[in-house]
DNA sequence: TTACTATGTGAGTAATTAGTAACATAGTCA
DNA sequence: TGACTATGTTACTAATTACTCACATAGTAA
């Protein structure tokens, strides 16, 4: 593979990775694990406004990582990419390393 | 668990996340998962300033998804946290899917 | 000591992104 | 038809982020 197109692929993972780094949309894909939801239960769940909700489930349907359907007045969002569930699981594992290791920083700086 | 302790864990997980996506960081990354590298030759691999990566891996060392070693003037990073390059084939996975719909879509407009 | 190399940091600028409020659209139902 | 509801969009502002250049630090070796 050429270099540029490495570069290409790598621009378009990081865009993907992107749509989903915000904590509004790490509640949204949480709040989703579970099936698909309309927008306006979406918004009450995350606790934000229904057209900043709106903005950023578009962003994740144009990464690819969300997925809607129409049914009368109500769109449902719902999950596209499940392996971004388990990024999340990642995502806590390191959290609780960090964590880990602060307590064991803190026990040394006792000594 | 707390509305306020979840939010504050989006907001967490949303960190690390963000520490990830960016095309030079994906780049990075994938350049560790063979094992360590010093600065000099991730500058060079990724093609950037090495004050520019230098500060993009103290990021990622911030947020728990590298660490560093010192050797001599040289300081090595490695891949702490190797789900995150599991979540890179997930994020290739997620681009395949578009581009194959993409296809489709071509197809049924020439109909 | 001085010269050199690898890395990290500060300041400034440019670009991107998020949130809000107002408005637009589209479907439902009397 | 008109009133209502759910969703999406536009325009604007505020905040964040990335990059470059210059300088600082720390280790090496003569």
């Amino acid at each position: 593979m050429l270099n540029g197109e490495k570069k290409l692929l790598f621009e378009k993972q990081a865009e993907v990775a992107k749509s989903v780094a915000h904590p509004l949309r790490v509640a949204v894909l949480e709040f989703l694990s579970d099936g698909e939801q309309c927008v306006c239960d979406i918004a009450e769940s995350v606790g934000s406004e229904r057209s900043n909700v709106s903005r950023h489930l578009s962003v994740m349907v144009s990464a690819g990582v969300l997925e809607s359907r129409k049914e009368g007045l109500k769109v449902f969002y719902r999950v596209k990419a499940p392996c971004v569930l388990k990024f999340f699981a990642c995502l806590i594992g390191v959290l609780e390393e960090q964590a880990k290791e602060n307590v064991q920083l803190m026990k040394n700086m006792r000594r």
